[in-house]
DNA sequence: CCTTAAATGGAATGTATATTCCATATTGTC
DNA sequence: GACAATATGGAATATACATTCCATTTAAGG
């Protein structure tokens, strides 16, 4: 179409850019590839740079930026200067206006999440106690099929755990409740159950704890206290807490305690891969 | 003092910074009050733009630079753009080098996904446009139905919302492609979609917002890139971008996100609770 | 007020980087 | 399977930029 006028700012470019996109040979579709997946990059870097992370020759790059309008590298370049020196006030005073204007406008609820998933996260270092997570990480290394068990809130996390399991080719299970076909005695000896829970603690969760510890499998408990009742049987637990914004509460620590949990899991297993 | 060793990163910079500052003839003392001042430019400007901004000459810069410790200007901006670039380049190889040491890899594993989401956490500020996480509140608070769609990485954030929204008494469905026994059909008008997308885009999200998109349903997508499928179909597009840790994203954005939007919606359904 | 040292501005130089060019490879078409 | 058109890689060139140099100005000390 107009390929000699070029998009006057960054939202113009991405429109443009997916106007083309199928109609572009390989090389210059990598670029776009690469482009869209990290437009941070593109401010900071050289087109040499640019291009071996691409996996192109600067030349095609430089025939991707002309295809899309622009005179040359540079030219697309300032698109994404000036795009980033806008953003860049950086967020602390982002949030501090947004605080100030205060309200109930949607992004500052978001920046209250922010700073809330920010906090708990820290905290996660200090809650998990590292002697406990590596003894967890070694249970759960050996068990032949990891039981994924979480209700509610705890759902998401348990769900997402199976979603990296599964990736990692660990074999496991999610107990999601659907239709209650589900039940206990699946478990046998070798296995290890990962149990996610929070106050106050749905009765089901312990009870596949229960299960599981007269059955002697491992437990891993990932919990918001450290007295829960999964305590008392022998688990691992992995204790999280999350700031609450108002009556609710975020995940962002629970769930990067999982992954970091379940990628420590694969990595034990398979040290030669990845 | 070591004014012949170059600080190694931004926090280095400012210490060192603050201990000549005083020290500093007069037109350095511009160059460094400039910087503090603007140190987003730094980044992404020449040495020409950035001393015409302090009002002192391009060799002043210079003088001002080594006076740091660094060789030139270049190798300063160097330290500037690892600190934009640093947070989103690869931590695979921080990654590959935590395996290699060893040890108490599980928690070192679990520092790096914190930082990791962190970092993320504030990006997220960066990322979703304020005006459009508006709309999408209105638009889903004057929905009847809200459907929730999300599969693979994407299910545990869907999970998520259906627990945030129906804890709030909000209408709402998750369609887990369980049993594949629901379909499309099930969208009415008034209804609004939640679909949460990653690349590679599974088809089946695509599907979904299609047909809403064809029933003039509105549609909010949580996304990681600007340029989804999902932007063509008149979609609220919230963007996320998590860091990746190897081959694995955590969601503790994504997640965040997703409470945010939940309960401004409720907010805004019912003023008064909260 | 003079002398000396430090600081400054602007032009000259060198270098990294963008950009172009062309020979070669790949793809599509008859 | 041969031909044309398009795409690609890599080296050659041009340009924008950082860097240095030096003559001139400003400040400091006696």
């Amino acid at each position: 179409m107009d390929r000699d006028t070029a998009p006057e700012n960054i939202d113009a470019f991405y429109a443009r850019l997916s106007g083309v996109e199928t109609s572009l040979p390989k090389r210059l579709r990598q670029c776009a590839a690469f482009i869209v997946a990290h437009p941070d990059q593109i401010a900071v870097s050289t087109v040499a740079e640019l291009s071996v992370s691409a996996g192109v020759q600067p030349s095609a790059f430089m025939r991707f930026c002309q295809e899309l309008g622009f005179s040359g590298f540079s030219e697309m370049q300032k698109l994404f200067r000036a795009e980033y020196a806008q953003k860049w006030p950086d967020y602390k005073t982002r949030l501090a206006k947004l605080q100030e204007r205060g309200g109930d406008s949607a992004s500052a609820l978001l920046g209250e999440f922010v700073e809330a998933g920010r906090t708990s996260l820290e905290g996660l270092m200090h809650t998990v106690d590292p002697d406990v997570l590596d003894q967890a990480v070694t249970a759960l290394s050996g068990a032949q099929t990891i039981h994924l068990v979480g209700f509610r809130r705890a759902f998401p996390v348990a769900a997402y755990l199976a979603h990296a399991l599964e990736k990692m080719s660990i074999r496991s299970i999610l107990h999601s409740g659907v239709g209650k076909l589900e039940s206990q005695h699946i478990l046998s000896k070798g296995d290890a159950l990962i149990a996610i829970t929070f106050a106050p603690y749905s009765s089901e969760t312990v009870e596949w704890a229960g299960a599981a510890h007269a059955m002697g499998i491992e437990i891993v408990a990932i919990t918001d206290e450290k007295a829960s009742p999964l305590a008392r049987l022998n688990a691992h637990v992995l204790q999280v807490s999350e700031i609450d914004v108002g009556a609710f509460r975020a995940l962002s620590a629970t769930l990067t305690l999982a992954i970091a949990l379940a990628i420590a899991v694969g990595a034990k297993r398979s040290p030669a891969k990845k």
